[in-house]
DNA sequence: TCAGACGTGTCAGGTTTGTGTCAGGTTGGC
DNA sequence: GCCAACCTGACACAAACCTGACACGTCTGA
């Protein structure tokens, strides 16, 4: 995925990019609302991430640029949480979402993947695998036609394999994405949280696999 | 399809129509009620969308003309949160369906979606679900043919429930679509009605679920 | 102008439960 | 057989949530 990521705060920027690099993603960053739109003319983002707050304007008269020259490409706003009517009036300008600062990176990471799911799949959310249906939306999990209730770090690591059945995720990456930068807990947890997934997969074609020494992987069948 | 839009905010304006015209329709675009009433009385226009808050006078006389010229072009009137009270007297005066700002695309879509499928469908206004019935236009909540009265609050958060069953939504999204600007209100604000809500829904299959840290889910069955 | 009704948001105290840790057991590679 | 990595049942705690009571402001009708 390409992402183009529209912020002048120059420390945010590089954090926000080196993470979504390490998720394997393309990122192109612009600090001004005039290099944002020439960047975007170019149309060939999957995803663009915008402040609101730019030295040459705000986010408004991008978001307006952009939507009127057609284009369709999913906006995801970050606003500060004192800006409650600007997140407003964005979703009125065409947002698609937005993310209160301060964030979590995994919070982030979760609102661009039900955006491009959302774009990408006309409106569906529900992923389907190994006789499961997941959807993140509803934070439901049906297996056999019964609904299984997952709690929400369970749900968020849930997802996390989901959207990448068989690859493999080391548990430093997992805890990444799982806790935010000032919870200090230990790996065990994620021990902890697989092996409850575990139990909620029961029933299912998917499963868990450990990788000694490597991490974990989603696979079925 | 062919729409006409009502609307004085060039800004929002030019957002609507962006993403209508990327939806594959066509939109003109007026910003008085003059224009508006010429246009419209050229009758060859599939939706109606119409900002209350005009220069040269209000919605209202708008919908009166519309009507009263035998046009049955079907009417969602945009409403900000703090004109409720309007919204009810616009539907007395024949709109066909509201969406108060901020409203996603999304839900714009899908109620320019219903309205003219009910129009072509002759269907019906209310959203039945789990043995319950609720009237959006109207404002009311039947239960086994009994009439609840929900106030003004209540009534805004079984609207957003009721739009979207099976989703969660988070504390702070039903914050922000709930309260103003300027309304200071404490998140436990939110507990509260969800909580009165739940007592008028009982006696029907409806439920709000509650999802700690996620957010609240309305069910039925 | 006053009284009563009503809608609304806060608060405090109580309850629930998601969460991470820990300790001891198990597994797998070398 | 030994060590490190991993699993897991039990537990304790704090955050998240619920709720009855209350206070404040607004509106209405007399």
């Amino acid at each position: 995925m390409k992402f183009l990521l529209v912020e002048d705060n120059a420390e945010l920027a590089k954090a926000i990019s080196s993470r979504m690099k390490f998720d394997g993603h393309v990122v192109d960053h612009a600090d001004k609302i005039g290099d944002a739109i020439a960047f975007s003319e170019t149309g060939e983002y999957d995803l663009i991430l915008l402040d609101i707050m730019l030295p040459d304007g705000d986010g408004r008269s991008f978001l307006k640029q952009h939507r009127s020259g057609g284009q369709d490409t999913p906006v995801i706003v970050l606003t500060a949480r004192s800006q409650v009517s600007d997140r407003i009036s964005m979703l009125d300008l065409g947002a698609d979402d937005y993310v209160t600062k301060p964030f979590d990176h995994a919070e982030l990471q979760a609102r661009c993947r039900a955006v491009l799911r959302r774009k990408a799949g006309k409106g569906k959310t529900e992923i389907e695998l190994g006789g499961a249906v997941f959807d993140p939306v509803a934070g439901t999990l049906q297996i056999g036609g019964a609904a299984i209730g997952l709690r929400n770090r369970e749900l968020r690591l849930l997802e996390l394999f989901m959207n990448a059945p068989g690859q493999i995720f080391s548990k430093q990456k997992l805890f990444d994405r799982l806790f935010s930068i000032d919870d200090d807990a230990s790996e065990n947890a994620i021990e902890v949280y697989v092996g409850r997934l575990r139990k909620h997969l029961e029933g299912c074609d998917l499963r868990i696999t450990t990788l000694r020494g490597l991490g974990y992987r989603l696979d079925h069948g």
